[in-house]
DNA sequence: GTTGGCACTCGTGTCGATAGAGTGCTAACG
DNA sequence: CGTTAGCACTCTATCGACACGAGTGCCAAC
């Protein structure tokens, strides 16, 4: 267990690196945030501290820097505390409900205003769709087997897909077909209806029964399915941060970044059910995100289940991140609650 | 006018630089391209050609560098002669028909593929909807007066929109007016159609007079925008490349491929009707373009109109990237067509 | 337990010398 | 008159030497 002082001291290395990003020498830390102990005093903390494995140095004669194990000691302490909303947080407000536009481009958006705001890479998920009212259903013939099958969900979420169908239908059958899925299915939720669809929707329909169980098949694995849908946002203010001068560093996040599904899949193995969920460095078991830490939030709201999440580097301004984050995951809230 | 050697030597320069990224000095044009003239007398060419406005030196005592004058005269003459496909072009095709997801999946894959193939960023524009033909137009209600605008265009390309009408109308009302629309438009396109429908679409649905006709509007305003949908793709490639090591120039293009309207508008402005266009640096006006090159190249596909294009740097391979290129959009061709 | 002093380490920035690449100019050559 | 060889000149990049400063670890004194 640590003592008060090595907890001080502790929280002034993370913060003072957060706050300079460079290396924290113990003189500092005396002066400016421990003055009642000299640099000696602190130079023997510290030796301690980093035994116990909360710093490293770059190079004998550097400060001291944070490793994770400091990070995460400096985020729960701040998770304690009562943080203050943003101040912008109004503003966000009103322009995300003047862009209404659909809940996809609101979460590109908000991933967007996330990246701005904080200068990490904002990102928003989109799942659970089979939680999701259902609002209508439509087929459309494209030409031979090949058929649009097009979904509106609640709060005007659509999604489309072509889909391949056993044998040729007419655009009369599709309609037909389209009309007994809408009656059935008009605010419920898929999970709740599915297996009724695949029992009875297809009286009459007999003569296209594959047809039919196929549609119904490649609607449940585009509503079923594990992958979000994903929005990232304002990768390009990362670059102003000091972290990412070396250009090594910025493709690594890039390349990351690149790889939707990994990246979709992520998001959602590590966020929690509510609040925000801070993951620090090699905590994060992915590849890649050694050097980076994950921010969190689900959004509570009715309807669809979406994630507002920031990537950033390990000395993120932790304090703002998470104010910013739960500021926007509450304003979607309310834009999705409607 | 050049005579014959000073064009080649110009070539050379031009040549030798995209090959390596360094200045070229006369003695390496002498011994690699001009083995009949001795480092002397390139020497001399070079000060005539450099007067002439085709050669720059960063330093004194540096070997030549191309202006874009020197790009332009290469690139034309690359435009003459014959190009051969590039060898992956069936593998690419096949890959395209694969991922067959509705037009908007593909563009945004093919953008990706030609960031990729090139080293330089992909971007592919759909413009011209209103030359598309529609398929069906739908209504939906979604609460108070917004109403979820969708439509469903030739080949499978949706677009949806949430509009505001000025007075509520039913579900049953709407789907009428969905009907309707869809009756007179369908196969038709929308230039075709707008002023009929606003003049007669509307016999029994007087009351409602407003709130057609401001649908009606709306969706000319979705459908007529100059704004094309634009997808950007692969620029982390870019990073490969030495030109882009300092960070500041990278930063330049992602602030260039941030604002996707004014980048789509140039998109839109430097295509030609038919065939690759190749804008070399500062003969493109738009800002930040001053380092780099823009190739376009139109799909002349039936149904959408698409542009694709590359991004990259004055000195990127501009034999092998107009290959790809027009490989590429062959390939968009014959998908569109089906 | 805390502190001041001191020697030691290591990265950074500066300076000067050097090597190398490439040019421009001039004079000679065919 | 065009071409070429030779030469002096310029500019850059690189390398080693060196001083400087920040920071540590350790020890002895308080």
């Amino acid at each position: 267990m640590l003592t008060e002082r090595q907890l001080e001291v502790v929280f002034s290395v993370v913060y003072e690196y957060i706050r300079t990003g460079e290396p924290a020498g113990s003189r500092t830390i005396s002066k400016k945030y421990l003055r009642g102990c000299s640099p000696a005093t602190i130079r023997n903390e510290m030796a301690d501290l980093e035994e116990m494995g909360y710093f490293y140095q770059p190079h004998t004669s550097a400060g001291r820097l944070p490793t994770s194990k400091a990070y995460r000691l400096y985020v729960d302490a701040i998770m304690q505390r009562r943080r203050t909303a943003p101040a912008e947080t109004e503003e966000w407000r009103r322009s995300i409900r003047e862009s209404r536009q659909g809940i996809e481009s609101i979460l590109a958006y908000i991933s967007r205003l996330l990246g701005q705001a904080t200068n990490c890479v904002g990102v928003a998920a989109l799942s659970a769709l089979e939680e999701v009212q259902i609002q209508r259903v439509s087929f459309l013939r494209l030409g031979g087997n090949t058929v649009l099958l097009l979904l509106v969900l609640d709060g005007g979420l659509v999604h489309h897909s072509n889909i391949s169908l056993p044998c040729e239908l007419s655009q009369d059958t599709l309609d037909e077909l389209g009309r007994r899925i809408t009656t059935i299915a008009e605010g419920h939720q898929w999970s709740e209806v599915r297996d009724v669809l695949l029992r009875y929707v297809f009286e009459g329909l007999e003569r296209m029964w594959d047809s039919c169980r196929e549609a119904i098949v490649q609607m449940d694995a585009l509503l079923n399915r594990r992958r979000s849908r994903l929005f990232v946002g304002g990768a390009q203010h990362i670059l102003s941060l000091p972290d990412f001068q070396d250009i090594g560093k910025f493709q690594t996040v890039l390349s990351l970044l690149e790889q939707e599904h990994a990246l979709a899949d992520m998001v959602e193995r590590y966020s929690v059910k509510d609040g925000v969920s801070v993951t620090i460095g090699d905590e994060n078991a992915e590849a890649g995100m050694e050097q980076l830490s994950l921010l969190l939030s689900p959004s509570s709201g009715s309807g669809a289940r979406a994630i507002l999440g920031l990537i950033g580097p390990l000395r993120m301004d932790y304090e703002k991140s998470i104010s910013i984050l739960e500021a926007l995951a509450e304003d979607l809230d309310d834009v999705l609650v409607q």
